[in-house]
DNA sequence: CGATGGCAAGAGCACCGCTCTCTCTTTGTG
DNA sequence: CACAAAGAGAGAGCGGTGCTCTTGCCATCG
């Protein structure tokens, strides 16, 4: 059955994959809110409605970006992460750092993924997993450093939802410490998001240097 | 000359403030990317056209949406942090508190100000000054405290810019006091932006405790 | 009173997402 | 192998968008 693909099913896979990387580059210099079908259209000499063969809609579209960007993202923190001879703590610092980078060479598409959603546009549950997986990966220096432990533990409701995402991301961390973990990303998406967006123009930019003694404090509060 | 300001003029200004109330009411249902000319044209029983008598672009009537979005959270932040009675610690955390509530009130105004900025869209400078407020607000019960001072000094060029960012906002606090500040400030965004586009759908939500430990953990490394 | 200038209207341009129908070609099967 | 089924593109079209330009009305001010 899947020995010999017909020639029609490699066109078709090949005209998706060219559809979602023209809409990519239109993406970037365009943004999302301005993506055009009948542009992408018009760049691969077919007509619009040719495209509702691929993506049954602009979303749908929208949706197979989205899910790359995580990909791609999740995936380049695992490379920074996943060094087996630095410390930790090393590896902590690389992950948000892989972050960073990424954000800032693919600003439309940090926006696509961590920016304000898209009116009327619900993210559907096959992003979940793939946005998981980024806040997985930065996370696993610290899974794999455990035993330290912060000492106060967290009880109520808190600490049941803390296990309860702990669990989801398959990450065996005490409370206090994903507590601490979920505070980290947060601070470092609210970051990002502040430096992509230029509200760091007055007076951190460039923001290097901020980005390091806040990933160093964070790295502290973590106890790496 | 402003002593009896003609009925033009009083229609004028009404008018426009109806094309802006009237596009807020669009934006909330239905997302900045999809606020319509013609739409508010229609609920105004105006020609699409007579619409740019009053707003250049669809742009210039964003920039004073946002502009309004920033003094109505900087506000709401002023408002809650000035409780003259209660302690720094306290005044901090409600104003933290009032950014949560705001934002879950007000989602897609939350949006147009720290989502992901619309493409090609670049915020003109009008919108530094209300920006610059809110950050203000929620750091001046720390400002207020001062004193107390964490022991580490920031030098280079971080410190330089730490110094800038302060005199920016007219806040005179030490260089680490500073750091902190803008982290906490970091960390409230990113959190606030990630719950309201439902990256906690996993099993943080709600998110009233986490948003309450993450506070009082900001409060403590603020020294308060 | 008469000239000026603000204001609304309407037509129009170029675009958009999306639907429907029609035709042609590839596919898989009786 | 032939033929029905399914896939792919083309084209027309609907209702919507931001924005421009021209025209005519009417309040305002010299």
């Amino acid at each position: 059955m899947t020995g010999a693909p017909t020639p029609r099913a490699v066109a078709r896979a090949e005209t998706t994959a060219r559809i979602k990387e023209l809409a990519l580059a239109q993406l970037a210099e365009s943004g999302a809110s301005s993506l055009s079908l009948r542009a992408v259209a018009r760049a691969l000499d077919l007509v619009s409605s040719a495209i509702y063969r691929y993506y049954a809609s602009r979303d749908e579209l929208i949706t197979a970006l989205i899910v790359d960007a995580y990909d791609d993202l999740a995936a380049a923190v695992e490379v920074a992460v996943e060094h087996p001879r630095r410390g930790a703590r090393h590896r902590f610092v690389d992950g948000c750092a892989a972050m960073r980078t990424w954000a800032r060479a693919e600003p439309h598409r940090w926006a696509l993924i961590y920016g304000s959603a898209i009116p009327g546009y619900t993210a559907p549950a096959d992003t979940v997993a793939p946005a998981a997986r980024v806040v997985r990966a930065l996370c696993t220096p610290v899974a794999d450093d455990r035993g330290i432990g912060t000492g106060r533990d967290v009880g109520g409701r808190l600490g049941a939802q803390l296990d309860a995402t702990g669990a989801a991301l398959d990450l065996d961390v005490d409370r206090a410490t994903m507590l601490t973990l979920i505070g980290a990303f947060g601070r470092l998406v609210g970051l990002l998001t502040l430096e992509l967006n230029g509200h760091f123009v007055g007076g951190l930019e460039p923001a290097d240097d901020l980005w390091a003694a806040i990933v160093e404090r964070e790295a502290d509060d973590l106890g790496l």
